[in-house]
RNA sequence: GCGGUCAUAGCUCAGUUGGUUAGAGCACAAGAUUGUGAAUCUUGGGGUCGCGGGUUCGAGUCCCGUUGGCCGCCCCA
């Protein structure tokens, strides 16, 4: 047993772990790439305050924040979006509009490990500034929904769950609640599908409790479940902005239906988000089975660029973490098994033969074949079982006889034949079988 | 931060009311096998039984503490 364990919440990565890691990685890349998304990074670490600003000062509780040498208040990053402000922000004014970024990054959360939370886990960020139209939210939820696809995920298996925080404003602005009353209302929405009525008694400890046709009308609001519904119930509400909005809507599901994603999307006014700084469209995905924490979220944030010193710029943006995405893909069975396999095994028949190999040997992996060989001599049997726990389609056999005959022997190990081939041509032969392969 | 639960080999686990030198399967390695394939047989390496303390003639086993894993609460950007 190892006298240091890692840390709680850091998990190590064995070849076979990184190797469904950087599955997740590369599907992500390859997504956001078609979907003209740039890929940045940033520093880890960063200043204290960039997440206060944001977040308040409780934040801190949830941070790994520490005092440098110098003298600064530092934190390690617990999520991107502050950051990608400020780069996007300091350089707002030089950069081709729409700004399509994405990110794929580790992030650092001092809070309890539990199933699909660890304290380091990697996400994959993309975000849109410049466009304030439901046209950005049209790019980011479908290619949200495109980076789940990606894996062989289905409709069967996931989907987006989408809401308005700008609709809950309105309705209930036009229901008589002020401002604090409806940020309250809006903590209680957030909770009350895991905490039921219980979500309300915040609310009621500072405004006093709900009239009961008030809190029935809060309930039906939380309760929509499909556009048309939400129309219904906005009815009565007429208005300027809410026509307006509702105008977003229909495009924004017409045009994410326009590209055959409607079954990947439910409207359900129960999600809010809770986070005060989300200013319309919020978004999250989750299993169908609903047995794991949320895939992904994201939402609209119009007012962060400019409250972190920006210009005032308008954003979409979500996040998907690895560690529940990971979970979702092995459950349904969608996680490759990633064995590493060579192109070429050489097998050697002793000293001199090992000498003779060697060219050939390093001559391949200059041209990019991934080609291996016992390092340490080896009898036959054991060496033409290795070549095949290899995976290498290819055997070299670099035997006494054939050495003295001028020739290399090539086993194809799939077919089980042989045939010799000049120790000159070995470099051609094998590219001409490999790639016709 | 709070509560529950668990911890024996790389992995999955067994280990009797406390009793000699802690076991199995898988995995890994060597041999059978100095020229042909995932088999088979034989053999081997690998453990301060998470860590620390206590009770006892004697602790993997009982008690206390601690660390870590898992589950739930808080939170979840």
């Amino acid at each position: 047993m190892a006298s240091f364990q890692s840390l709680p919440g850091f998990r190590e990565f064995y070849p076979d772990a990184l190797a469904r890691r950087n599955h997740l990685f590369r599907l992500w890349r390859q997504t956001a790439r078609t979907f003209g998304f740039e890929e940045y990074d940033a520093p880890v670490l960063e200043p204290l305050d960039l997440y206060k600003a944001k977040s308040g000062d409780e934040i801190e509780g949830q941070l790994f924040n520490f005092t440098d040498k110098g003298g600064r208040e530092v934190a390690l990053r617990p999520e991107m979006t502050p950051t990608v402000c400020r780069l996007v922000g300091a350089r707002a004014s030089a950069l081709k509009r729409p700004i399509k970024w994405f990110s794929v990054a580790e992030f650092y959360r001092y809070e309890r490990a539990q199933k699909g939370r660890e304290r380091a886990f990697f996400q994959f960020n993309a975000d849109l500034f410049g466009e304030p139209g439901p046209e950005a939210e049209t790019e980011l939820i479908a290619l949200l929904v495109q980076s789940l696809r990606a894996f062989g995920l289905t409709a069967q298996d996931f989907y987006v769950r989408l809401s308005d925080r700008n609709l809950w404003f309105y309705y209930l602005e036009a229901l008589g609640f002020d401002d604090t009353q409806t940020r309250a209302l809006l903590g209680a929405v957030d909770k009350f599908e895991k905490h039921g009525d219980d979500a309300f008694r915040p609310y009621a400890e500072a405004h006093g409790a709900l009239a009961p046709e008030r809190k029935a009308q809060v309930l039906a609001f939380l309760g929509v479940k499909d556009f048309a519904t939400l129309e219904k119930t906005l009815a009565p509400l007429a208005g300027e902005k809410l026509a307006a909005r509702l105008a977003d809507w229909r495009q924004l599901l017409g045009h994410l239906g326009a590209m055959g994603l409607a079954e990947f999307v439910a409207v359900d006014l129960g999600v809010v988000r809770g986070l005060a700084y989300y200013t319309g469209f919020v978004f999250e995905a989750f299993d169908r089975k609903g047995e794991l924490r949320a895939i992904a979220g994201g939402g609209r944030y119009d007012n962060l660029v400019e409250k972190l010193g920006g210009p005032a710029l308008p954003a979409v943006g979500f996040a998907i973490g690895d560690v529940t995405m990971g979970l979702l893909l092995e459950q349904r069975g969608l996680m490759p098994a990633f064995v590493p396999a060579a192109d070429v095994y050489a097998v050697i028949g002793g000293a001199a033969e090992r000498t003779a190999a060697f060219a050939d040997i390093h001559a391949l992996r200059a041209a990019g074949w991934r080609v291996d060989y016992p390092l340490r001599e080896m009898g036959f049997g054991k060496q033409f079982k290795a070549a095949a726990e290899s995976g290498a389609k290819l055997a070299l056999i670099y035997g006494g006889d054939e050495l003295a005959k001028g020739v290399v022997k090539i086993r194809d190990l799939v077919v089980r034949t042989e045939r010799d081939v000049p120790c000159g041509d070995v470099l051609a032969t094998v590219r001409d079988v490999l790639a016709g392969a």
